[in-house]
DNA sequence: AAGGTTGTCAACCGCTAGGTG
DNA sequence: ACACCTAGCGGTTGACAACCT
């Protein structure tokens, strides 16, 4: 036998809006025990909710050093750039943006900027006939070249930001209580999630097989096929793999950066462990 | 002013990988 | 080795607000 079961399926669990008094109690118990163990949460706090829920009020809404509101330029050239590279996944983009939460640019992308990046390949798809698939491989796709170059500047992983703070105001009374139980909370970001580092481990040596020998086989490796060459997962390759992710969306000239990962990705398929 | 439409976003659902007993 | 659970992820939903007619 495994486990116990969980309370997801429980009944008397409460669904919908979380109340304030609710916040306070699942937020005073996480400054005392920290998060994690999210199943023991319900039952020592007295929470008619489910683990899961729990769990996701506190990453996506309660957890220090999370920003709301409007979202900067810079913010939105970020995600704009890494959606195009790496696709939906929100988790590994909000590593690149640790005041914002994968639920929070998910949403941001599917009400603003999915509509704004069609407006801007629109024009270009009238007369143009490549596959839009892969939209880093059209002239077309929105570059921040164009509209925000230096909104780039000082983009880095996650865990190579300094400590996280709330920067927004506090939108109610709720908020600065809770805000106010946090004070003492000793960094935000080492209860953040490292899910780049999640994404790079998700993808294995067959995957950069996979890439390699498309690679020998066209003589031509998109963007997207790099990035997975790039994500090659080798423990502790994270620094120097994104490194160069991050030179290449700094600069304008793609190319050459892209020299580097050529690279790299060949010394990938010879000997992973080399990088 | 009232009703309808659209936009926003918090929360839920379903699935998967990895961990535990 | 197996069954089951947890944590995490991405997709979807539904309530509410803002806007439009």
């Amino acid at each position: 036998m495994g486990r116990p079961p969980c309370c997801d399926n429980g009944v008397g669990v409460k669904k919908g809006p979380w109340t304030p008094e609710e916040d306070i109690v699942l937020v005073s118990y996480i400054q005392q025990h920290g998060p994690g163990n999210w199943r023991s949460v319900p039952e020592n706090t007295g929470l008619m909710r489910c683990s899961k829920s729990c769990r996701l009020r506190w990453t996506n809404y309660l957890r220090p050093g999370i920003k709301r509101g409007n979202f900067t330029p810079h913010e939105e050239g970020i995600i704009i750039h890494l959606q195009a590279l790496l696709g939906n996944k929100w988790a590994a983009i909000a590593s690149y943006l640790p005041q914002r939460t994968d639920n929070d640019i998910k949403n941001y992308w599917n009400t603003h900027l999915k509509k704004k990046v069609k407006r801007l390949q629109q024009p270009a798809d009238s007369f143009q006939t490549a596959p839009t698939s892969n939209a880093v491989t059209s002239p077309n796709y929105y570059s921040p070249s164009s509209s925000s170059h230096h909104s780039f500047q000082g983009m880095q992983p996650m865990n190579s930001y300094p400590n996280t703070t709330c920067t927004s105001a506090p939108s109610n009374n709720e908020t600065a209580t809770i805000s106010n139980l946090f004070q003492t909370w000793p960094t935000a970001t080492a209860n953040c999630k490292i899910t780049m580092q999640d994404f790079q481990e998700e993808q294995d040596a067959a995957a950069a097989s996979i890439v390699c020998k498309d690679q020998t086989a066209t003589g031509d490796v998109s963007k997207s096929s790099a990035l997975e060459m790039m994500v090659t997962p080798v423990m502790g390759a994270s620094t120097a793999t994104f490194s160069l992710l991050e030179e290449w969306l700094l600069n304008d000239m793609p190319g050459q950066a892209m020299d580097g990962l050529m690279g790299l990705s060949a010394g990938c398929c010879a000997d992973p462990i080399m990088f």
